[in-house]
DNA sequence: GACATACTTTAGAACTATTATAAACTTTAA
DNA sequence: TTAAAGTTTATAATAGTTCTAAAGTATGTC
């Protein structure tokens, strides 16, 4: 992704273009597969690989806001390390989970199919399903 | 389930049946169905309907001994409330997910069937499968 | 039943991830 | 260039959970 993309895509969800959103958002999208990661480990990143400053909170707060512009989005695993993972692949789709080294691992959604699925709770309808595919060695 | 069920329970378990420990036990067993539960909401029960005292790490430390025991789960969902939930259902299963309640439903395993699932990344193979369908109104 | 031992509970401190605050700074559009 | 609105920052605050060390309790033995 291009430097004037990035603006573009800031710009569009109503974001300015600072300087840390558009390292954060350099080092998010320029790249060809999506990945997953934290606060933290974006964080060590952003400050071995760039000059700029980044306090915690910045980082909490851009993320955020990609989040909620769709740029971003959050997997709902309770990993044993207590931490929020972040995806950058923001289509459905699943994870495999890896608890000896608290890795994701994208599942395409047409990887998995249903032979069955039950009927949802009265009144209610399903909003998306999310499969966790936990791996041992 | 019996009092001296619960005993056994414990006991077999290598936990000393005290009197904090039956008090738990008491609340997660001896009912008919199979429930989700989180150590505040636990320990608001145990506030509200019992005379014993529980300190906070207690009931942590009750929770996860039983954990460690066998009988109770983890669900590894992160819902928006961030805390954890505690699952009496100790068989492979899966869950409705309402976050605007926050609440867990039971899925059977036999409810949800696959068609398909991906190989597992090299050298690795699967522990088991979580399905969190997540519902809307 | 009394005793020693090992295990438990407890209150409070500590810790981790995250969010809130309010002042200083930047971007923007006119 | 300037005022308004948005953003970053350091720090404090919060929430859930774990740790600690002292006081209390269950257990097996006599």
């Amino acid at each position: 992704m291009k430097k004037t993309s990035i603006l573009n895509k800031l710009r569009s969800s109503g974001l300015r273009p600072t300087k840390q959103r558009v390292e954060i958002a350099k080092f998010l999208y320029s790249r060809d597969k999506t990945f997953h990661f934290t606060v933290e480990s974006l964080g060590k990143y952003l400050a071995k690989k760039t000059t700029t400053k980044f306090a915690l909170a910045t980082i909490y707060n851009t993320v955020h806001a990609f989040k909620k512009a769709g740029h971003l989005s959050e997997v709902h695993l309770r990993g044993k390390n207590n931490t929020t993972y972040f995806d950058t692949n923001i289509s459905n789709h699943h994870h495999f989970y890896d608890s000896q080294t608290s890795e994701l691992i994208d599942i395409n959604e047409n990887e998995i199919k249903f032979d069955k699925i039950p009927k949802s709770p009265n009144g209610k309808t399903i909003k998306n399903i999310e499969v966790i595919i936990n791996l041992k060695n």
